[in-house]
DNA sequence: CGTCCCCTTGAATGAAGTCAATACGCGTGG
DNA sequence: CCACGCGTATTGACTTCATTCAAGGGGACG
């Protein structure tokens, strides 16, 4: 699933083939793997790289003193931590694999060279971390105003919408590795609620969530009731103006 | 308040008196001013500019279709709203003003120059940009997992720090314009749990909250019954190698 | 003086959490 | 092959935290 990060770039503007190339090489270089539920980088350790997801679903996540724990972001095939971390003295946070990872470690110097070569790349880099934020902010609202049926409806619904961006759905349906209580620390509820809610969500018809498969049979549905609107992904080709015409 | 913005930026790495001069010369651009509750951008409008905000307080916010609205961000003196926002095509959120509000409109150009001919102040910005992403992770952290009295504390203690940080604290108190109204937009609860909670922490001597000014007699203590942990503000001088020694 | 906004308070209601028990699938080792 | 343990999902009964509704108070301002 190498390609995911430029089918999602491309939602941006179209790459140019020497773009491609070199985004293929920057996540050649440095690969790891992970196994599931290994931490990626702890809270407290310096930030030496960029992470690119190649494969598999990880997590940013914070922990507070007496144990209680939420997860502040997914990380997808095709996602990258935050540009330019390296900045920081140290993490405020953990980045932990959900499933089995593969991710490209991007240096400092890699990055650097992409900033001053690769306009094109450079400019598709800063929407996907304004993305990132948009994200972040709309989570926000999730958990501040609304309530446990939208809130899990919403997260579902950003979820698919981004697994299909990374190209990684199938009919109507991708897989979906979380477990309930996963789901409950990232949408501030307790697992058993989070069970109540998704049961109400089969009885609806409005998902299928089984054997770590997500299906959403009528996504307009499914959004309709999460109150989702999906302008802050930002995916209607925005950058259209920069496009690359070479191939 | 014009040298917020330094004296924030140096809480990261030292400035050359050419770095100061410079954001002096870019604050001094387009300067625009606002009434309290009047937007500075709204949702939908395409973004131009990053706004430097240099007097006042102003929120960025969110509304769902139903009315219900979450602030997802605060902009104290001194801070800034996202670096090269104008690559998006439209804002996914609206920002207002909550008190009069005096800002700095920075252009692509400007931009771009800053980017290009001063390498300490564009590490500086990110190290601000990272901080902001930080700041929101936190939130997401706080209406997840804190209840009630931690959330408002926990709001009370990262606002109090970073009006210090902008050199806005006299003793230990600063003004904080603040309706419990806005209090519970941002925290995720009611106008009249916010009232509760507040007297709560009043109760315990914790807080003093009267006539749009914030005192906090023991910082510690509330950071404690928060459960604060300021690493993820990055003020340890974290860019400490890239100080300037020329004054 | 009346209006509007903000803060405060009480009582009733409701959403979500906690506790505890059970069920199910899967891998491991006896 | 089967027993056991473990992680995950499910269910019911009870509790708690926060919301809602409704009313009243105070200050600023026209």
């Amino acid at each position: 699933m190498r390609r995911a990060l430029i089918r999602k770039l491309e939602h941006f503007t179209r790459l140019s083939v020497a773009d491609k190339e070199m985004l293929t090489r920057v996540a050649a270089q440095r690969v790891r793997r992970f196994a599931a539920n290994e931490d990626i980088i702890h809270e407290g350790e310096k930030p030496e790289f960029i992470n690119l997801i190649t494969e598999g679903w990880a997590c940013r996540y914070k922990t507070l003193e007496d144990g209680r724990r939420q997860i502040v972001a997914f990380f997808l095939p095709g996602d990258l931590c935050d540009l330019n971390v390296f900045i920081l003295k140290e993490m405020d946070h953990s980045i932990g694999a959900i499933t089995a990872v593969v991710l490209s470690e991007i240096g400092r110097a890699a990055f650097d060279e992409l900033m001053l070569a690769h306009p094109r790349i450079t400019q598709a880099l800063w929407w996907e971390s304004l993305v990132a934020a948009a994200i972040q902010r709309e989570w926000t609202v999730n958990l501040g105003q609304r309530d446990a049926i939208e809130r899990v409806a919403h997260l579902l619904c950003e979820l698919f919408i981004r697994m299909r961006v990374a190209g990684l759905v199938e009919g109507n349906s991708c897989d979906f590795p979380l477990t309930q209580t996963q789901l409950g620390e990232t949408v501030g509820l307790s697992t058993v609620h989070v069970n109540r809610t998704l049961q109400e969500l089969r009885g609806a018809g409005l998902v299928v969530l089984k054997d770590r498969r997500l299906t959403i049979p009528d996504l307009r549905a499914l959004q309709s009731i999460a109150l989702f609107n999906p302008n802050y992904l930002h995916l209607e080709r925005e950058g259209r103006h920069l496009d690359a015409n070479d191939d």
